[in-house]
DNA sequence: GAACCAATGTGAATAAGGGCACAACGTTGG
DNA sequence: CCAACGTTGTGCCCTTATTCACATTGGTTC
């Protein structure tokens, strides 16, 4: 079944799985039914079920799923069973934070350059030990320690010319930060992170839900 | 239309919309159509019409969008056309770099509590001018000051306990930085923000679009 | 003021996603 | 070895979301 079309909605809830189940398997569950997954993670039982049937059987009918095994079969399916090289471009506010930031290497995502345009910033040695590097050296050095991901966070006027810099350095992969669409490649995948948009729900709700 | 049901999606979609409306205008673009819209939101022409028909006729049929006016309609339908009052709990990391950002109050997102339990950071002054309360005067705190949603950015382990306090000081309203599900009644909305979520769905997409 | 133009608003068609309900099938206990 | 149990995997249906296509209508031109 690993080709049929899978709905990027099935890709975020196993990323939720995966978390959860971590989390059990840290509390020594070994075992767990659909049914209670889906109540810790919000959803309902058949998806969870659905989701991990596009890619194999992992359950055991009568039982459950062995945790620890249901996480390592969510890794491989997600390309987590190995390490991906980050390139932070952008080292202000939020970027240092992020890199700062322990839980991403725990994921296995390693930041192993980081960019920036202001003179203060580049050659400075940030707390992971790395150098950074002047913006203008990025497709040289995004080749050269081989990154796979590159993280744009920079002030939204930057974002689409980083965005191209990434591209032209071979990169497919962007989290973008800045609070602007930018335009890409069909080769290239993108995925933004912006709160103002979540903020704007919450305020919806909260406007005409009472 | 007021009352049809709205999907999330159209509500997440306008939020899009309006920053780009807004940039629109600050390049003084005074009408646009759906279509050039829609490419630069990355999203189909008929689908924006669609979603600003749920609250009403805002266009002009053979001209388009008056951006202005446009801009103004989706701020009164989001609940915009106000602020916010947000408190901030957990003031590591992340916590004071969402507070040091301008971004927010740009957006009518004001941050006017501000929560921790580190002895080390109660009682500091912020670069807002906010001084850091203990958790333990949350209910109060959030009461006094009129606070309307509540920002969660403290260890995972402590997101849970958090929420209950804010839900018991009357919050209906929470956005969530730590990676875990937590449970709320229904009357209270969460909107997570999990950027692992989105670096796996990166993983992915490169792992297997190749 | 009539005829043309251009882009909206919308009903109908299509596609996607989610959930129910049950048959299939390991497991456990007798 | 067999029967009773419990939970998975999945076909089917229903609900929701997106796209198409066009009639509608305000603006513009002559
Ligand atoms: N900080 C937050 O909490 C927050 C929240 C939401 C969104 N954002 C978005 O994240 C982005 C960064 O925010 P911030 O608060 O960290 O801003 P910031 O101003 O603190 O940092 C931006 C950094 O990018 C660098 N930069 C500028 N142009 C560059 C370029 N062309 N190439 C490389 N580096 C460049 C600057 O030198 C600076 O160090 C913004 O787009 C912002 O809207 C931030
Ligand atoms: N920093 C990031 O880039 C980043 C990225 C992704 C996710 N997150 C998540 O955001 C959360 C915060 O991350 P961080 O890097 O800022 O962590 P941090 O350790 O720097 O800060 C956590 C803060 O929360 C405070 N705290 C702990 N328990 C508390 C409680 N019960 N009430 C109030 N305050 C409490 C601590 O004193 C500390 O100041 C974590 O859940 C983390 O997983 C952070």
């Amino acid at each position: 079944m690993k080709f049929a079309k899978i709905p990027m909605a099935t890709i975020n809830r196993l990323s939720v799985y995966m978390r959860t189940l971590q989390e059990l398997l840290e509390e020594d569950v070994e075992v767990i039914s659909s049914e209670r997954l889906a109540k810790q993670c919000g959803v309902n039982p058949a998806q969870i079920r659905k989701d991990l049937a596009y890619f194999g059987e992992f359950g055991v009918r009568g039982v459950g799923y062995h945790v620890a095994d249901l996480v390592n079969q969510i890794k491989e399916i997600l390309g987590l069973s190995r390490t991906w090289n980050l390139a932070m471009v952008g080292l202000g506010n939020i970027g240092s934070s992020l890199i700062r930031h322990g839980n991403f290497v725990k994921h296995g995502y390693i930041f192993t350059a980081a960019f920036d345009v202001d003179p203060q910033k580049v050659g400075k040695k940030l707390p992971n030990g790395l150098v950074v590097n002047h913006v203008d050296e990025l497709e040289e050095v995004i080749r050269e320690r081989d990154v796979h991901i590159g993280v744009i966070a920079t002030p939204a006027g930057a974002a689409q010319s980083v965005a191209n810099q990434l591209i032209l350095a071979g990169i497919n992969g962007i989290l973008n930060f800045a609070p602007v669409q930018i335009q890409v490649p069909d080769c290239c995948h993108v995925e933004n992170v912006d709160f103002t948009i979540k903020l704007d729900c919450i305020a919806y709700h909260l406007s005409t839900g009472v």
